[in-house]
DNA sequence: AGTCTTACTATTTTT
DNA sequence: TAGTAAGACT
């Protein structure tokens, strides 16, 4: 088995050898390195200050990545500290892969990489695992993601007797991750909190703390939290650390949570060099425990801190730098920079309005193929969408334009089934005490082992305080099970043995190879003849592929919980279709941001949910979307949308009352009205809605208040602070059936079920729909 | 064990 | 509407 510590970097060597870095650290000291050429003096200044805590706000396209690693080349360059001395943290493997290239680039060869390095979690696991038995575990204790996390709950609601239809697994496990995201351990979660299973929320936390120490397993959650716990309970090991440390670095810091705050805290007190770089106009992750907060209160939580902003942007056209700009200035809990650029102002943002999503999709469509003709790169134009609903409309237009696109985001390639239950085999011959695994792929392919054969297992197990795994090898030896059952259990046993006797002798490639194949894993899949069976073989191969990478199957299993993320079909020129959120970081010539509707953009949910800051955060999300925009940036939103399968009728979204005018065009819909571009009759012509835009006039009446809704609209769910009014609840219009009723979209119709608020009318010209009674009137 | 039926739900996503 | 997940049925 490999040694887990084996990259560790040591805790020896202080001081800096001479060499290549001197001279630069001389050239460096006296200001005229050439890695600091090109600077400018915000960001030099950011880079220079290395004494104390630094926080360092980044606007959109001011060059933070740049900021960062100069930082760290100059800290290296100036003999400051070994690269085993400084702490770098990042969200994603992403940024720390780029960021490790970038050092790398810009230091040269003669620095090793920086073994601290790397995402809050791959650096809490390492930390963990020097000292697991300290935490109660072993350091190959194996880390669990949210698919074992949820198997693994079910297993202790049903042993504590709950009904997990009434509270669902996964309900736990979202509470559980966000008192984890807290830094709450189960001693400290108040007793009285009653949000899940009448109040045993907390014993249930506390029992599947304690299963996960018996499985020598850790949640992501765990990775930071019993890192803290360490810290508290530890000095010494805090110390350790403390003094290791001589300076730390964190990304996208408007994005951590209350651990990682804590976490960062406790190491920052040794030398107090806490350098963070984010932006609070772009935390948008505010719903998975994200606190805004730790970023507006940097200043008192580290006082003496040296606050810098960077708001030269190099992105951006001037235009769209002020809508930008002028849209999130509408927030209030911010810390306040304003953007500039020295580029041209460019083409204004056009804001268009479409019918209906098929529509818009078509628009868009067109729009693109425009550009392409004229040259631009497909890769250079994105659409950005709120919810990946949103993005089948897209497909399709796509599809049938035979424009090539490529959807970005979407399931990962270790969370596909067959990845999983390869991962799984692994696991069981790494950590024969691997429950979860083992349960997992007992019966896959299948061997005859159901749910009785489980639970006998179960039952052993439990009574005897062993794992799966032994209970089976115990329950093979008596006469407990039936012959077949105990066969196939027999024949697995000897199996995982050979293979784990095979760890040492065979390389760990060709071991992954023999297990699919003697497993009969492979089989079944190959027995399945339909197209996607094709396609998990062939993740399988790529799985295998990836491996060998790595030293051995241990090492190959941490990184895939931590560090595996599909780089899938770059390079070829299409159209990048994602949601907003995956959007953060990345920049495009032109962006298309559809659904900019109430409802949608404010999300609703958002808005029910977390009132004002839910506002805010999604005016954030909007703000992202624009300064992703290097040279266009076009906003769409539609009078009509199906949500859930029903009709609605939208209203444009407040965000656009917050653009300025002078940054802002109004474009027509090119599918526009007029032209037979629908299968129904428009009963009212788009134009007379939305020729003067219903925001524009929104705007008029309402004198620049931001924070209701537009008014005006009769119809659909208008919110006012998250309160909704006019909502789909109370049948004001008792609709009878037969009656003859009138619907926007659809025209004249003849209701021919009540179910509700719900109304399937046949309508005269566009067949039958079901829509809510609010969005038709008696004809 | 496999297939059919019914009920339910329906942002955003990394590790 | 559409997709999934769990339960019933055969």
């Amino acid at each position: 088995m490999a040694d887990p510590l084996k990259n560790i970097g040591d805790f020896a060597s202080p001081v800096p050898k001479p060499g290549g870095i001197a001279a630069r650290a001389r050239a460096a000291v006296t200001g005229n390195a050439a890695y600091l050429e090109g600077l400018n003096p915000e960001q030099l200044e950011a880079v220079q200050t290395l004494d104390g805590p630094v926080l360092v706000l980044a606007g959109a396209g001011t060059g933070k990545t740049r900021v960062l690693t100069t930082r760290v080349a100059h800290i290296l360059a100036t003999g400051r500290a070994w690269p085993s001395q400084i702490l770098a943290v990042t969200f994603t493997n992403k940024a720390a892969r780029e960021m490790k290239e970038r050092v790398e680039r810009m230091v040269g060869e003669t620095v090793e990489g920086m073994p601290w390095l790397g995402t809050f979690h791959s650096i809490g696991a390492k930390i963990l695992r020097r000292h697991a038995e300290l935490v109660g575990l072993k350091s190959n204790f194996t880390i669990l993601d949210t698919d074992d996390q949820i198997r693994l709950l079910k297993q202790i609601l049903s042993a504590a007797d709950i009904d997990d239809k009434r509270w669902p697994a996964r309900v736990l496990a979202a509470i559980i991750d966000g008192w984890k995201n807290r830094g709450l351990t189960p001693e400290k979660v108040s007793a009285g909190d009653a949000s899940f299973a009448d109040g045993r929320g907390r014993e249930l936390y506390a029992a599947y703390q304690e299963r996960l120490k018996t499985l020598n397993a850790a949640d992501f959650g765990d990775l930071l939290l019993e890192n803290i716990r360490l810290f508290q309970e530890q000095p010494d090991v805090l110390e350790q650390y403390q003094k290791r440390f001589r300076y730390m670095l964190v990304d996208e810091y408007q994005d951590t949570n209350v651990a990682q705050y804590l976490w960062l805290r406790l190491l920052a007190q040794g030398t107090r060099n806490l350098c963070c770089v984010g932006d609070d106009d772009q935390s948008i992750y505010g719903w998975r425990g994200a606190e805004v907060d730790n970023i507006l209160r940097f200043e008192r939580d580290f006082p003496g801190a040296k606050v810098i902003r960077l708001e030269r942007n190099y992105r951006s056209t001037g235009h769209i730098l002020s809508a930008a700009s002028h849209l999130i200035a509408h927030n209030e809990s911010r810390l306040g920079k304003t953007l500039h650029t020295e580029d041209v102002d460019g083409e204004k943002v056009t804001v268009t309005g479409a019918w209906d999503s098929e529509e818009e999709a078509r628009d868009i469509g067109e729009e693109i193929e425009q550009l392409h003709r004229k040259g631009h790169k497909l890769s250079e134009v994105a659409i950005l969408v709120r919810a990946s609903f949103q993005m089948r409309e897209f497909e399709d237009r796509f599809v049938t334009l035979g424009l090539p696109y490529r959807v970005i985001g979407g399931p990962r390639f270790y969370e596909r089934q067959e990845i999983r239950d390869a991962l799984a085999y692994f696991r069981v011959i790494v950590q024969p005490a691997d429950d979860l695994a083992f349960e997992r792929i007992v019966n896959v392919p299948k061997r005859g082992l159901g749910d009785s054969t489980l639970q006998t297992l179960h039952d052993y197990a439990r009574a005897n305080n062993v794992p799966l795994v032994d209970a089976a090898r115990a329950m093979t030896a008596t006469e407990e099970l039936k012959p077949k059952p105990r066969g196939a259990l027999k024949d697995l046993i000897v199996s995982f043995d050979r293979w784990r006797n095979q760890l040492e002798s065979l390389p760990h490639t060709e071991l992954a190879e023999i297990v699919l194949e003697e497993s009969g894993y492979t089989d079944m899949w190959q027995k399945e003849r339909s197209a996607e069976a094709a396609g998990r073989l062939e993740n399988l191969k790529e799985l295998v592929r990836s491996m060998e990478q790595f030293e051995n199957l241990p090492g190959f299993l941490e990184h895939i919980s931590l560090v595996m993320d599909a780089e899938s079909g770059a390079g070829q020129d299409a159209v990048n279709v994602m949601t907003l959120h995956s959007a953060k970081g990345l920049e495009f010539d032109t962006v298309f941001l559809p659904g900019w509707e109430e409802g949608l953009l404010p999300h609703q949910r958002s808005l029910d949910e977390q009132g004002r800051a839910g506002l805010e955060e999604e005016r954030r999300l909007a703000h992202v979307g624009l300064t992703r925009a290097r040279k266009r940036a076009k906003i769409y939103f539609t009078s009509h949308r199906r949500v859930h399968g029903l009709w609605n009728s939208t209203v444009p979204s407040r965000f656009l009352d917050e653009l300025p005018e002078k940054s802002v065009e109004v474009a027509e819909a090119k599918g526009g009205w007029g032209q037979p571009v629908s299968r129904f009759d428009r009963v009212e012509p788009f134009s007379s809605t939305y020729n003067t835009p219903g925001w524009q006039r929104g705007r008029a009446q309402r004198g620049g208040g931001f924070s209701e809704a537009p008014r005006g609209y009769k119809r659909g769910p208008v919110t006012i602070n998250g309160k909704a009014i006019d909502k789909t609840g109370a049948p004001h219009t008792a609709f009878k059936l037969g009656e003859r009723v009138f619907h926007q979209k659809f025209g004249y119709g003849k209701i021919t079920e009540v179910d509700g608020n719900k109304l399937t009318v046949n309508f005269d010209k566009a067949g039958e729909k079901r829509v809510v009674e609010n969005f038709v009137e008696r004809a």
